[in-house]
DNA sequence: CTGTTAGCGCATTCAA
DNA sequence: TTGAATGCGCTAACAG
């Protein structure tokens, strides 16, 4: 703190450039005086002043991570909070700082505005194309868990996850199998949705149109879907929810009227989240690579500053986490 | 982006400082001349360059919120996402930045070292003193969760909690009653231990030791800390436990052995966050402030960062959430 | 009230 | 290989 590129230069008698050489590794400087300076930086503590070598370089090592506002609170139905942080710990390692941010009305983070950033990474969906555009225009973007033309884009396969937890319900002998989501708006939950279509079609089901229920964007989504699906007069012997919240709200509706889980109805989830095993029965589900869309995400955008080659969408391999409420 | 002071202040045939100060609001100006300027910069978009402003300076604008690594992951049965998330919020209405790092292996994170951040945020529990120490003396620092002599800090009731969810089980009727947390070495789970104690000393009970009983650090802690307890010969009537998630994995394990929850056996948590809604009985739990946490956190700083006077100790109200665990 | 001057700390020409 | 000079864009002290 304080100690700056010139008081280095000074003691060794040499000059501030030859020092700035010395550490940013650029330009010839011979051995010796490098070992120099890099000893009397280590012994002093010397810190480069990020500020001004950002100044200079016109490049802030540091990476915005955004996201929209819809998917706030970032609580305990979230997953969003474990890409976050792997995202912090992947470009930590490159010596990147990530600014955490939100995207309120679909306004341009001021962090982006102010080029306090390097790049950006958007988290979750509803983010508007004109505004990526836009962002685009000024840094290099990644898209986690949402994917748009032109765009480098990280998913999961939802469309595979949901043929696939369709698929095994089909395989345990179920024929009439429910579809809740807290909305089919949101395009992750619509892609898992398609993907159960698929599988019913596969096997040549009708999708049954009052077997796909919808909660709603509010905390209460898991009961208002079950109480549309109880008053069902037939009543599907299966459920396969758009996600592990909706799932277990499945659970402890069934659970409440008196209906077994799985013998009565089986239930699959979708995100294989830390709710998966706190319900009982502990909740086959779908499993989102969140630890590896964060790690994708990050390697991709350090690939895009570097100006590197980058796949425009990486779509994630999920695979099927079987415990009990599927019947197994 | 490009676009400089210079550039405004050719334009308008004034100088480069006039502009600076139009924009600063800092020294005199003739009213005239700002609101010609204002104009300007309002017409081109100039966007000020907060790097050069910084360095300028010495101010970035920007907070760092720092997490432990041992509250990772930040995942479903964590809260920090929102204390962060609320952090952000509040900061960003004053013109401020969240950098959000990662304390690993004890070691001052790279953005303080660096000065990139005009304070400090720490999350969580388990910060050396020494560190605190160390930072403190570079920046303003205020601590979340966690508290610490002469460091502002900002923590919910933990002790006043749990006294509260104990005597809340005395009033009904329970005279048995076990706590379970993951570990006591965790200083909130302490205090929420030492608040139980207390109620159960007001009643003239006394504490059973083989009634305290710890999960351990791990994923699986409820289910290590539930065999534990049903293994005891004389079953409590009540369990108090220390969060949530151990409340969840209690009232899965006693409905898995047959034990009806609350009939059998009471349950009261701590956090009343998400989980709380997602069992069957919804559970009794004492909330933890978390948006006022954070809130109170972001102020604080900010008024640090101003130079204000803080309270050093802000200790937030805590209520029980009576829902049906308890057997209310 | 406004313009001039001199840094903030570092990177990067261009000479030597 | 090294040093001197210049600039990144803005703020602030000092004149005027």
């Amino acid at each position: 703190m304080g100690l700056t590129i010139h008081d280095i230069a000074r003691l060794l008698g040499v000059s501030p450039s030859t020092v700035s050489r010395a550490l940013s590794g650029k330009g010839r400087i011979s051995e010796a005086t490098r070992e120099r300076i890099r000893k009397t930086v280590e012994e002093l503590g010397y810190q480069p002043n990020v500020l001004a070598r950002a100044l200079a370089t016109r490049s802030t090592f540091a990476i915005a991570v955004v996201i929209h506002e819809r998917h706030l609170p970032l609580d305990e139905r979230s997953f969003y909070g474990v890409i976050l942080e792997t995202i912090e710990a992947e470009v930590t390692k490159h010596g990147y700082h990530v600014v955490f941010a939100t995207l309120r009305n679909h306004a341009l983070p001021q962090c982006i505005k102010e080029s306090r950033v390097d790049g950006v990474v958007f988290l979750g969906t509803d983010i508007q194309s004109k505004l990526v555009e836009e962002v685009k225009r000024l840094l290099p973007v990644v898209l986690v868990d949402y994917h748009l033309p032109n765009v480098v884009s990280v998913v999961g396969d939802n469309l595979g996850g949901g043929r696939l937890a369709t698929l095994h319900l089909l395989e345990h002998g179920h024929k009439r199998i429910a579809f809740i989501a807290e909305t089919l708006a949101d395009p992750s939950f619509h892609e898992r949705f398609v993907g159960y279509r698929r599988a019913l079609k596969e096997r040549g089901i009708a999708v049954r149109k009052s077997w796909v229920i919808e909660g709603g964007r509010r905390p209460d989504s898991d009961r208002i879907a079950m109480e549309k699906f109880l008053k069902l007069s037939d009543l599907p012997t299966a459920i396969f929810a758009a996600n592990d919240f909706m799932a277990v709200g499945a659970i402890r509706a069934l659970t409440q009227v008196g209906l077994k889980v799985p013998e009565d109805i089986a239930v699959v989830g979708f995100d294989d989240g830390a709710l998966a095993t706190l319900v009982q029965p502990p909740l086959t589900s779908v499993r989102v690579p969140r630890v590896e869309m964060g790690k994708v995400a990050a390697q991709n955008l350090l690939g895009l500053l570097r100006g590197g080659d980058v796949p425009v969408l990486s779509v994630l391999p999920i695979t099927l986490t079987i415990r009990a409420s599927c019947g197994c």
